[in-house]
DNA sequence: GGTTTATCAGTTCCTC
DNA sequence: GAGGAACTGATAAACC
């Protein structure tokens, strides 16, 4: 089998695994979609539960987000250490 | 068990289900993307494969109205030319 | 004035700048869009527009380069017959 | 001149603008780029002031969107006035 | 160069 | 069903 051969090969596995993975995934769609069905005609209001749904994913995250900004800015004050300015900026926040 | 109650237990219930279902589709988005990651390591185009996923998900028909009036729209800008799909275009009209 | 005041002068017309120039930024994409929203009125299509102006981006070399690499995976897949783009690439090889 | 190219000259017309437009962004975009050099050269540190202009963005936007959210509540409250599950929800509430 | 971040286009859902 | 708003996915840019 030539190179070019086993490259087809290769990429033809490769599209098949992204192409089934992707149908898994319109699946849970179609799940998620049929719960929300449920939900609808269990009286609930869609769309502030999709809300609640978006608010617990952003929770964590932004948690560690607004970790990271405490960090950027105490590295950064870190840095300033040796400078006059920055003496001076860390003097006002202790 | 109040009605109320029973409301929030269905909810807790809805939600939890489609919490599920979403951590399921992370998933598989990790997935798409290791796939994606070895397809770049063996030395494929990333952009490339992408483009053709896109595409196979369109039908022929889907696919060649798109590139028709491509070729239209380029060609009323004098970009036709330049092309080889442009080239098959001016044939057509011939 | 204090070495510190400087510097908050100097911060605040930096970020000046940037703002402002954010906020022209802003300007032309809300004429873009008018831009855009004005052909869907007269009847182009949208999608194809961007599209276009997205291809005129690129050189031709890019442009076809990108084509040809879409025809070799497509054609690994089996899917070549059914483009015109396909025939065309099909034609070159024979 | 036909209808053809009356569209033609539309067509013409609409990209000349938009490529216009985009032109006129890349500029402001090398202006920006400049003045970040210009805060770097002074000393300040760019990742900071970058998220400075991006927490001063979000301000007001994510102030009206905490106002639609209290908006998306309260309607939610108000269409459920005529259920009992609604009436004993606007109860616990008050 | 490669990883993460920010902008942008595309899709979907909901409203009117 | 058309139009707009929200969400997701892709591209482009910035920093290391």
């Amino acid at each position: 089998m030539s190179r070019s051969n086993f490259a087809s090969e290769e990429l033809k596995s490769l599209i098949g695994r992204i192409e089934r993975l992707n149908g898994e995934m319109d699946a849970l769609k179609a799940d998620v979609s049929e719960v929300y069905k449920q939900a609808k005609g269990t009286g609930f209001d869609v769309k502030i539960i999709r809300e609640v749904v978006r608010l617990r994913k952003m929770d964590s995250a932004e948690r560690s987000e607004r970790e990271s900004l405490i960090d950027l800015y105490l590295s950064a004050l870190g840095d300033l250490a040796d400078t006059p300015l920055g003496q001076h900026a860390i003097a006002k926040v202790k």
